[in-house]
DNA sequence: TCATTACTCCTTTTT
DNA sequence: GGAGTAATGA
């Protein structure tokens, strides 16, 4: 008798879970059944006593995943999950074992995890010490090559005679090893560092290597098609012995080219692992087949795909794809909330509903109506918990009372609450810091007893340190919430925000009791800190009907009833830089990042398209996305459209040709204005200052050309001259500017 | 030392 | 229309 986990499955996805033995790369499409496939399999090798719980390596990209995961096999296999300790993602896993580890990789076990902020601030501390002009190299732009050379598993002294061509290739090798240095010094290692360093270590070190290769006699990986190259070298490195190694993706789900990932680790599966077995599953349990078709005709425009098609498993046709144009961002957001109302009105949970966007700026649009028309909605992976204010102060708290000489958490909270230690005695701080080469706490208790610092500042660092060193001695004596309570109190920082009387002041001081409602889950402050490093965001157990708004990215493994996807335009979705930077290759990723949206959808799918849109605060006129006139026309109910400078109906397919003649840079209020056709704009788009008082030599802003100074006037036609030059503009458009 | 103001440059996506 | 920064003033 075949057990119960098995009875549901279709051919291929048996097959999946039974080939335990030897390589295997799991092609699965979307909505194909791969999450089932995955548990299944894992509960398989453990119910078969194949392997124990613990001997089984099994990654996924996101926490969430990973999450879920560990609940679906739990509710196959029980208390046996408990013995899983190696499932987790990629970079939990690499700093389980870097902390295992770590003095080989001059750390100490209790390394702290560094986020971006704190990753740009190391790097600006070494621009500075380099002597590079921050201005023509920006530190982002450090940051972004070290990180994809991390990703391609280059550590600093691997890159210095590759890739010469790049400009400002010798000044990144050497903002990059000097970095290193520093982070080595914090005690502390970055994202890239959880992934490159263990992979170092087993490279160097056999013994090692032998150790881990035993340990996982199964290796499972999800998402397959976003692994960089570290992670594909680490997987490798790892399954190198048993070769017992099962890889799940979708090679037309691969979104994460710019973080390093590869396709070719996809579709080279079969060179790298011989005799490699693959499985394809290729039935779709999700969507109806016009979301199908829709899904299936637009990413059939790609070039570099393994192949493979999926079909539908549902039977009926369902209702066609959706696709409207609206004249603004702000009535497209109003047409999804009307749609919504009437989701609403038809008693549907809108936990099964989801608006999909491309980039999050995207999202304040529909944010602000959805307040307005009262539609409870959750932002999914937006601003992220630990990333606010109040809580990263908390937690720099924490972190510089486990580990006083970690001196970015020093720099964050010295100064806050106000002590009076400005800008000026930082530096001062800092330079005897440099002189002495030691950390900022280490020098402070040196200089509190000379004179280098004036009496007010000595006095305030004085009680600084010994509020730390105090904090410090308590650690192992009093339990860690009740420790972090009297942090709170004794620097003053609760007491900071309640004497802030502003609106959000209140909710702030919400947060942190979150965060101490938290620590419970946790037996150490250590293992707390570490837990908030790599999970950024906070698990919500918020089953209540909201719908959902997430970017495309973190929309990736989910699926909903009604989809709606907005900014269907050039430039927004495809992305414009993305075209810009990567061309070909980046089209093709945008492409499918849209098929991954147009597939979440189970029964309605709504596209939409605003022909104006404002960018940077300017209106901007804006071109029906390319993808939606790569959609099959059979699946599509097009609405037709009122274009306000033609004056006439058109579809989208043919707007686009019609654009190309007059979308030359202009705004479309400049087109507006050149043909005085003001009637079919609303009255909140425009601001008009018809009151002011305009006289030449006056300072002068305007919206789309910046700063300048007035010339002449002419009623309401001002000269102006701004830095591009001279130009003639509607008083209207201007707003005075204080001269000195 | 800190708060205010003038101005510049933005912006993709996430562990 | 917003975040970050350099300059300026209290």
């Amino acid at each position: 008798m075949s057990p119960n986990y098995l009875s549901d499955l279709n051919e291929q996805q048996r097959a999946a879970v039974m080939h335990t033995e030897g390589p295997l790369l799991i092609l699965a499409g979307a909505g194909t059944g791969k999450t089932r496939v995955l548990t299944s399999r894992l509960a398989h090798i453990i119910d078969q006593k194949k392997a124990f719980p613990s001997n089984i390596l099994a990654v996924t990209f996101t926490n969430k995943a990973a999450r879920e995961m560990q609940v679906r096999i739990g509710n196959i296999i029980g208390s046996a999950i408990e013995g899983m300790n190696w499932l987790g993602t990629f970079h939990s896993i690499g700093a389980k074992l870097l902390r295992i580890h770590a003095e080989e990789a001059n750390l100490k076990s209790d390394f702290t995890i560094l986020d971006t902020d704190d990753q740009l601030k190391v790097i600006k501390e070494v621009i500075k010490i380099l002597n590079i002009d921050e201005k023509r190299f920006p530190p982002r732009y450090f940051l972004s090559q070290i990180e994809n050379w991390k990703n391609k598993g280059l550590p600093p002294e691997k890159v210095a005679n590759s890739e010469p061509d790049i400009i400002g290739h010798e000044k990144s090798v050497e903002v990059y090893s000097s970095y290193q240095k520093r982070l080595s010094r914090l005690n502390s290692a970055d994202f890239g560092d959880l992934l490159l360093l263990p992979l170092k270590l087993l490279k160097e070190n056999d013994s090692l290597l032998n150790k881990y290769q035993s340990i996982f006699s199964y290796t499972l990986v999800d998402e397959y098609q976003d692994t960089n190259s570290v992670q594909y070298l680490l997987l490798k490195l790892l399954s190198q012995r048993n070769l017992n190694i099962a890889c799940v993706g979708d090679d037309d789900q691969s979104i994460y080219g710019w973080r390093g990932a590869d396709v070719n680790n996809i579709l080279n599966f079969e060179k790298d692992f011989s005799g490699a077995k693959i499985i394809r599953l290729e039935k779709n349990y999700r969507s109806t087949k016009n979301i199908l078709g829709a899904a299936r005709s637009l990413i059939s425009n790609n070039k570099d795909r393994l192949g493979k098609e999926l079909s539908s498993y549902i039977e009926d046709d369902g209702d066609k794809v959706k696709i409207k144009s609206l004249y603004s961002a702000e009535d497209e957001a109003r047409f999804v909330s009307d749609e919504i109302d009437t989701i609403i009105s038809k008693n549907e949970n809108l936990n099964n509903t989801a608006v999909l966007v491309r980039a999050s700026f995207q999202m304040r649009e529909f944010e602000d109506r959805f307040i307005i028309n009262s539609i409870p909605y959750r932002v999914i992976g937006g601003p992220r918990f630990y990333e606010r204010q109040e809580i990263r102060d908390v937690i720099a708290y924490l972190q510089l009372v486990v580990n006083p000489n970690h001196d970015l958490k020093f720099e964050r909270v010295i100064n806050t609450p106000r002590r009076g230690l400005g800008d000026t005695t930082l530096r001062k701080i800092n330079d005897a810091a440099r002189r002495d080469n030691t950390s900022l706490y280490d020098i402070s208790k040196k200089i509190i007893d000379t004179d280098e610092l004036g009496a007010n500042p000595r006095t305030q660092l004085k009680s600084f340190i010994s509020m730390v060193d105090s904090w410090r001695e308590k650690i192992n004596k009093v339990d860690h919430i009740t420790l972090t309570e009297l942090i709170l109190e004794d620097s003053g920082y609760i007491a900071m925000w309640e004497n802030e009387k502003t609106p959000n002041s209140e909710s702030r001081i919400e947060n942190i009791k979150e965060l101490i409602g938290q620590l419970s889950e946790f037996q150490s402050l250590a293992e707390f800190l570490d837990h908030v490093s790599l999970v950024m965001d906070v698990e919500n157990d918020d089953n209540t009907s909201k719908v959902n708004l997430m970017t495309l990215h973190s929309a990736k493994g989910l699926e909903f009833d009604y989809v709606f996807m907005p900014g269907m335009e050039e430039g927004v979705f495809p992305n414009q830089r993305s075209l810009d930077e990567k061309g070909n290759t980046g089209l093709e990723e945008e492409r499918r990042l849209a098929h991954v949206g147009i597939t979440r959808a189970k029964k309605y799918l709504f596209l939409s398209y605003a022909q104006n849109r404002r960018v940077y605060g300017n209106y901007t006129q804006s071109i029906a996305s390319r993808f939606l006139s790569e959609i099959g026309f059979e699946f599509i109910e097009e609405e037709l459209i009122y274009d306000t400078y033609t004056q006439q109906y058109s579809s989208f397919s043919g707007k686009n040709n019609n654009q190309k003649n007059y979308a030359n840079g202009r705004t479309a209020l400049e087109r507006l204005q050149a043909i005085g056709h003001f009637d079919n704009l609303e009255y909140d788009d425009l601001t008009f200052n018809q009151d002011i008082n305009i006289s030449p030599n006056q300072r002068v802003f305007h919206t789309k050309f910046g700063y300048g100074t007035v010339i002449d006037c002419d009623n309401d036609r001002i000269e102006v001259e701004f830095k591009t030059g001279k130009k003639i503009v509607l008083a209207s458009y201007l707003e005075l500017v204080n001269n000195d």
